[in-house]
DNA sequence: AACTTATGTTTACACGCGTAAATGATTGCG
DNA sequence: CGCAATCATTTACGCGTGTAAACATAAGTT
């Protein structure tokens, strides 16, 4: 069971704090995303479906706290892509940024500390 | 216009060889895909109405070839999931992969060939 | 108790996608 | 020439998504 863009947008919302009501989401994204309340409730319920996220009833309203988390999502996301376009390794995908010269000084530094810390540890 | 992941599979065919018939791409894509003739020939008219392939007739058939590049592609679907799920950065994209243990010996050895070669050429 | 407000739940609707069946057109063969 | 084979084009259909309107319900207010 996959979760889409937009309810991505909302896992990323509850991913930075929570729990939180659908009227603080709606806050937090309604500018940027302009949506309606109705839209947010929507992806909300569809989180639910998904167990994606957990509600406990406050009240009136719910808190709403993820249940998938953010380093599960980014996996799949990220082997997905990988898989389907660079044969599931991660080096011709650093060389494509390269050559499109997407990688930045600090790009370049993180990696090469990343690379001596590997070498360190050997896992 | 984005291409769809169907149309992805398509479009794989075309870039490794180009022109093909509805046919050929059939046979290369029908035994992994489980497609028939009709989903591939509505596969590729979708990518003709997105201008992402070029059909010229031949005879009684067609000869398609990709008008979109590869590269373009990978290029987009990279760059959004970057955007979206690292900040736009290179490093925290492979740090991921990294504590994923999804870094080969192959592709630490070639990201160190990559950043050494960022070091002498300066681009 | 009736009315308003806050919140959640149900229903809707158009669009793209995956998948193909149905139909149409062209051509080679008997 | 009429029919079968070969392609292409059109139509279809269920499902998920993005987006919300409509409806329901509970709680606070007069």
């Amino acid at each position: 069971m996959t979760i889409s863009e937009a309810e991505a947008v909302v896992m990323d919302v509850l991913w930075g704090k929570a729990p939180r009501t659908a009227e603080e989401i709606l806050a937090e994204v309604g500018p940027s995303q302009n949506w309606q309340e109705g839209t947010v409730k929507s992806l909300l319920n569809r989180l639910l479906k998904k167990d994606a996220v957990h509600a406990e009833r406050d009240g009136r309203r719910y808190l709403y706290t993820p249940l998938l988390l953010r380093e599960q999502y980014v996996q799949q996301e990220s082997k997905g892509l990988l898989d389907r376009l660079f044969g599931g390794r991660v080096a011709p995908l650093v060389a494509h940024f390269s050559e499109q010269r997407k990688l930045s000084e600090k790009d370049i530094a993180e990696l090469r500390k990343l690379l001596a810390e590997l070498d360190n540890e050997q896992h």
